[in-house]
DNA sequence: GTCTATACGCGGATAGAC
DNA sequence: GTCTATCCGCGTATAGAC
């Protein structure tokens, strides 16, 4: 659930992290899920790394360096997605392996998704942030097809902050990972116009 | 744009707000929406207000209380826009007023809505919180009709999880208000089946 | 890379006078 | 209700040894 398997060559990063940093990522990605960016300390990150805070400072300069590494983690996963979708053999599957992987995404990394999307930190550094732009255009371009308009983008904007804020709505606590799951595939769908 | 209006007897506070505590509640909601929830101080409101922090303590014993009683102001102008579909001939009527004022909300507070519902005090606090839950119950039953599953819920919660999500995602910092509404109307209705 | 130690400032919160 | 003053703790950050 850590570092593995999100890289691979999808990582739109600034800069590769080492495997130490990594695991520094991990930890705060954990930590980010329950407290909240802001409510996460380095104090905290390194508690939970058995080291100091001044071991940290050697990894990344800044606390904003540490929550942007966390979201281009986060961002990658989505890109691994995109990649297998276009990877289909044709438009219509890949749209459907998309919608399938990227609630699949939402629901197994809950916690993380709210505290990340909606931090302001976050919201500000991607918005100017080229490869974000790429990943979503990539993106709306599998759900939308190549002939969405320029309203494409805000639709595929639209279908994940959904997915993503429904996995943190107060509403959806209630319920298991499974029937969230499932509701969520059909309702998307359904947003895309798709057979349910 | 302060708080006028937003009350009438929409209110299901746990406290009613005297005219000085609204004051308080919309300076921080103006904070909020800037620095988000975190970023805000109580150095910050007090500064806003022109005065210092041991004054805003007498209104307000924590700062928990301040971004409760703002959320709670939020959650008011959506039960304003609810009485005013409840209060429509037909429950279609009914239901085209309510994702069009809420819509509207949403993009005329754009800033707000991403802030407060992403923050983690404020889902937690929701969560289990009666009044809460029976205005998200007035909504979808609005929006979904009497005859809604108990899925009916969870698809409420996404659609305007949607709504609110799209507005404050780095995508949709580039539209201009109009654009943007016209947008999340088209897509909104789509999204319940409506005719566009 | 990791440690100990230390600094500096700020945010939350309280006491008590006006 | 508002002020001044003050406390405490924590988060950020740096210096310098191992």
């Amino acid at each position: 659930m850590a570092s593995k398997g999100i890289t691979g060559n999808a990582s739109s990063r600034s800069t590769p992290l080492s495997a130490v940093q990594e695991r520094t990522v991990g930890a705060a990605l954990e930590l980010f899920a329950r407290h909240g960016v802001a409510g996460t300390s380095f104090q905290m990150i390194a508690d939970a790394l058995g080291v100091t805070k001044a071991a940290i400072y050697h990894q990344f300069k800044t606390k904003e360096a540490i929550v942007i590494a966390a979201a281009e983690d986060e961002l990658a996963r989505v890109e691994t997605a995109i990649e297998a979708a276009e990877n289909e053999a044709s438009p219509a599957l890949a749209r459907d392996v998309l919608v399938a992987r990227i609630v699949d995404l939402a629901v197994e990394r809950r916690r993380m998704e709210g505290s990340l999307l909606g931090d302001p930190v976050i919201v500000s550094y991607f918005s100017h942030h080229e490869p974000f732009r790429r990943v979503m255009d990539r993106l709306y371009r599998v759900l939308m097809g190549d002939d969405a308009g320029p309203d494409g983008r805000l639709s595929a904007a639209m279908l994940t902050a959904a997915i993503g804020g429904a996995v943190m709505h107060p509403i959806a606590t209630e319920l298991d990972d499974e029937a969230l799951r499932s509701q969520l595939l059909r309702l998307a769908r359904r947003f895309l116009d798709l057979p349910t």
